[in-house]
DNA sequence: GGGCTGAATGTTGTCGATAACAAGGAGTCG
DNA sequence: CGACTCCTTGTTATCGACAACATTCAGCCC
């Protein structure tokens, strides 16, 4: 009755968003349905959920009339009855970067595989105020869960004074100067990238690391430095950047004319890409006068020039193993995901003194 | 009453996810409130309204109860009862590519300022049945509306078969070849980018083009084509990669070794500096031998070696723009979004002939 | 054949919020 | 001083689904 309406050809008074020929009518219910098949609405529900004990001839009613109508469960309904929903808030730092992109990827990825999906917030995992903000939002979503996909102490902090009332989960390895031993997946890899230049001779570095309120980047900086002594070897510097190509050129661009070092250990790729150029600026090649080593083997790493030497991560690993223990309460500690080192032309032997 | 059965403390029975020192009890309802401060839940709903005509005596014993239960509005069932969700699903190509991943970070900013979350559903652009699967996921979510964020002719099918009953949009910019003048922003920077070429020398070029499935990457090719006939310029050859650094390089190395194009125009900044790198391994130098130029300015596109001439591709605005022309129904069409020739030093004038 | 059992289906209540309608109380006016 | 406002607050219905309980009806037993 009531769907006639909706088919007598009406001209659309509010402005038709010319960018789809969108809505038919308004979606269907499960009264809808059992009005149509002429049951009553838990019939529908029932079918709906699977339940078995339905008469064949019953059964037959309710899936014509389900093909009918084009029904589709609300989704919100359903939420608001069972008490839980089927979203996860994602908290990801400003997604230019091509790991935390991957880590949302992978994320989405598992979640949906579990039913779930993703709510993204992007903010600025520095900015006290946009975290604030960020968790302000999130706690009124009614989410299943929340995932900080990226660890800075900012963040840290936040999430501890928060009072989630569901799970919550910070992709935070913790810091490995507190607890002695690697945990975290990229910090593995280290000592390989390290004892890879160590074989080629190189005795003096710069490490080039990301900013110290990151965890990531501290761990990175803390299994540089154990190299180092473990090896013997020297450090004639550790310059902070902030993740950026641009931070990666700087700090090689301002140092001294005399600068002695003879492998550069940037914390991710896209700082490496810079200090290689400024290298090439200051006249000096890669790697025959300096080798440059990255963190994170993003997809351009192995077309730079000359291609970078850098540790690969599983970052869609990452993504899913967030989702699965935040999930799964898997308390276990994140599996751990190992690092590769992959070694191309930006590294080579060292030459005689320049 | 019930509510005593709630605060009797009986012990935890299934495991507490370790991840975090969650929930501390379930979330309160404006019923909660109510009982709390003396009133009726609908005092408490207008409260939190805005509604003025309240009492301040009654307001403030509102305000209280709310302080003390820390009470957070569901929004679930604010949605179910609304009829409207705050949510938009935004379908997006896997996103280890920097272009699509700012765009989503743009749609995420500007859903947020409109109240809105941006439901990310990561999925193969070209894979129909993914895409019919997302599709499938995405019309159960009761979302505000759907997003495509990307255009290939898979999912422009899907979107067009697809019965939404929600607005739905795809940021399809139509083909420029079907219409005859160029609609898509980064589509309007190609002629200044071949003109910079021309001015510097060029005449024989050579085209990586991106799949030819995306609307983006025929736009772009199709703009060239213009270019070149309209300054009667040779075109060697159009070769399509997939976007990546690798289908740059493929390109490249593929080539005859007696080409003779001079300048290489990619359709993007990863196919372009996979094709430095082949031209490098060809013994060729750019921009000397063989300038490169690409489209994006994705932000280590100024640290390649040699530093990379680029239309800068404002994917912000895009994102923001996407998502308020879905939700303003802001039909008018997308605004121009200008794109920015950024030269750079892999182009140069052309030298005398190899 | 009355009563029992169990299978199939229907009725009513619930989740947490908003909306519509109802009602109690203070102030005004004839 | 009773009728009539208006202002404030309370009561009931509703969104669409699931859950608990209730009912109908057929088959079976003694």
């Amino acid at each position: 009755m009531d769907a006639d309406a909706a088919s007598t050809p009406v001209e659309i008074a509010e402005p038709e968003p010319a960018t789809t020929e969108a809505r038919s009518a308004k979606a269907a219910t499960i009264y809808d349905v059992a009005r149509v098949a002429g049951v009553s609405h838990q019939t529908v529900s029932r079918f709906i959920k699977g339940y078995q004990g339905i008469r064949p001839e019953t059964r037959d009613r309710v899936v014509a009339a389900l093909e009918q109508l084009d029904y589709r469960p609300n989704l919100t309904a359903r939420s608001l009855r069972k008490g839980r929903s089927h979203r996860i808030a994602a908290l990801t730092h400003e997604i230019d970067q091509v790991g935390p992109s991957k880590i949302v990827q992978g994320a989405s990825v598992a979640a949906r595989e579990a039913g779930y999906l993703l709510d993204i917030v992007t903010l600025d995992m520095s900015d006290r105020l946009s975290i604030q903000e960020a968790l302000e939002l999130v706690q009124q979503l009614d989410v299943a869960g929340v995932l900080a996909l990226a660890s800075t102490d900012e963040m840290a902090a936040a999430f501890a004074a928060a009072d989630f009332r569901v799970p919550a989960l910070i992709r935070a390895e913790e810091d490995d100067a507190q607890h002695g031993h690697p945990t975290e997946l990229s910090t593995l890899g280290i000592p390989a990238l390290m004892s890879h230049l160590v074989a080629l001779g190189h005795e003096r570095f710069l490490h080039i690391a990301g900013p110290s309120t990151w965890s990531a980047a501290r761990n990175r900086s803390h299994a540089y430095d154990m190299a180092i002594s473990a090896h013997g070897l020297v450090s004639t510097g550790v310059v902070s950047g902030d993740w950026s190509a641009k931070s990666g050129y700087d700090a090689v661009a301002a140092l001294p004319p005399d600068f002695t070092a003879t492998a550069v250990v940037a914390s991710n790729d896209q700082m490496a890409l810079g200090a290689m150029l400024a290298l090439r600026d200051r006249g000096l090649r890669v790697p025959d006068d300096v080798s440059v080593t990255g963190v994170d083997d993003i997809p351009e790493a192995a077309y730079f020039s000359p291609p970078l030497t850098t540790l690969r991560i599983d970052f869609d690993a990452q993504g899913r193993s967030a989702v699965a223990e935040l999930l799964g309460g898997a308390r276990a500690h994140a599996p751990a995901i190992g690092s590769e080192l992959i070694i191309r032309a930006s590294t080579g032997p060292v030459h005689s003194a320049r």
